[in-house]
DNA sequence: CTATGCATCTTGCCCACATCCCCTG
DNA sequence: GACAGGGGATGTGGGCAAGATGCAT
């Protein structure tokens, strides 16, 4: 499996179709993606040039190698050989039929690869599908609207220790142009608009977004369906709206968490008054490797031309799953997020005080940064263990805190 | 502009013990 | 070489304290 490509069999194999589980080339892939609106919507990644079997997830900068999770943590857990220290730059993936320019956008170390370089990127880039005609996504005017999926980002922090490697190397030309015409919302600086890590911003050094910086961006346009499910209740006129720019997706990581006390400053008064409650869409919560993969800390943004609000996400869980799932409990329960102007109830300063340290306790619970549970059955464990004070204790020993209080023993 | 104090946030440590993993026979 | 057993090392999560940071005065 792997390496040369599953469609044509002669070109090296370099993207990862999870949806068709296959390994292909760059010119089969936009071949094959193009073929209608439902195979565009896959998702596809660089394969692991280690193992060359699975999607990789991350790329070590002084390897030059993408990896996936397995042969990352095979390949960098071990700290005698200083790999530990290996910057690595989480990998985008991307849907839809991006061209050779977007792609290299994407993943600016794609043309660096000779092999790439010489044989399927060029090919691509000569190829004329959907080049000289409007795409699905674009207006007559060449104009990029909601309905195109060019790219989905998502991009996690790493290397946590330097704060450099949050730089988005693989935001692509349409989401820049849309960034651009992106203006703040009502009411807020541009300080406000916060997306990635504390103290930047989106618009707060480079207004063009040259040096976007951001822990996470989940962009799916096309998509807004399958992520918020049928109970998405917005008005259709912000979808159909040209207005409308792009989906942000924030994940709550190291150094940002804190940063959405931003947020709202800049919401006041706008569209975050639109803020519903957020399901995860997790559904096997039961899976380590679900949760961790799931989308967490997810705070869905829509971002306007002059508006910003939350968006509503539909899944499965229940709200005692919101840990799993990783979403705050309080949207889960319809409180109103932190940033939100505060109301009577809760302008009480006896009381504010106390909120803001369970919302800081909420954050921690649900923050997970780049940790791996490596053994899930320690992690059950752990899970039902009785604590005093946060510690283990002995077994029948006296304890303050027990995640199972309804067990009979 | 700097110093101070307060509030908020972050980080690292602790605990017990099942499991992992290496070594020896 | 394969297997079994022993024993040390590891990892797991909630709470707390100390330190760091941000902000107002």
């Amino acid at each position: 499996m792997g390496y040369i490509c599953e469609y044509c069999g002669e070109q090296r194999s370099i993207v990862y179709c999870r949806s068709d589980a296959a390994c292909l080339c760059l010119s089969c892939d936009r071949n094959v993606h193009s073929a209608n609106a439902l195979s565009q919507r896959h998702s596809r990644t660089l394969i692991c040039e280690r193992c060359n079997s699975q999607p990789a997830v991350v790329r070590c900068i002084e390897e030059r190698t993408s990896l996936c999770q397995n042969c990352d943590w095979s390949g960098h857990a071990s700290s005698s050989s200083g790999s530990t220290m290996h910057k690595r730059q989480a990998l985008s993936s991307y849907t839809g039929c991006p061209s050779a320019a977007e792609l290299s956008n994407i993943w600016s170390f794609l043309l660096d690869d000779p092999s790439v370089g010489d044989t399927c990127e060029q090919r691509m880039g000569s190829m004329s599908i959907n080049d000289n005609r409007p795409r699905d996504g674009q207006d007559p005017q060449g104009k990029d609207n909601s309905q195109n999926v060019f790219a989905a980002v998502e991009v996690s922090e790493m290397n946590i220790s330097d704060k450099s490697n949050l730089l988005m190397e693989s935001s692509m030309p349409t989401f820049d142009n849309k960034l651009h015409n992106l203006e703040p919302p009502i009411g807020s600086s541009s300080k406000g608009f916060y997306m990635g890590a504390k103290g930047s911003s989106l618009f707060e050094e480079d207004p063009f977004c040259d040096n976007l910086i951001m822990d996470s961006v989940d962009m799916g346009i096309q998509n807004y369906e399958e992520l918020f499910g049928d109970s998405l209740n917005y008005p259709d006129e912000l979808f159909e709206n040209e207005n409308f720019d792009c989906f942000f997706e924030m994940k709550d990581v190291k150094g940002t968490d804190s940063s959405c006390q931003d947020i709202p400053n800049a919401a006041e008064g706008s569209a975050i008054a639109r803020v519903n409650t957020v399901h995860p869409t997790c559904s096997d919560a039961a899976s380590a490797d679900s949760v961790m993969s799931c989308k967490t800390d997810s705070i869905l943004y829509f971002a306007r031309q002059s508006s910003l609000s939350v968006s509503k996400k539909t899944g499965e869980c229940s709200t005692g799953d919101y840990q799993d799932c990783g979403v705050s409990p309080m949207l889960l329960m319809g409180e109103p997020p932190p940033w939100c102007p505060p109301g009577p109830e809760i302008s009480s300063p006896s009381t504010s005080r106390s909120n803001a340290v369970l919302r800081y306790k909420e954050k921690k619970k649900t923050r997970k940064f780049d940790k791996r549970v490596r053994y899930v059955s320690r992690k059950a464990r752990a899970d039902v263990r009785r604590r005093v004070k946060g510690r283990f204790i002995k077994a029948g020993d006296a304890y303050d805190y027990d995640p199972l209080p309804t067990r009979s023993y």
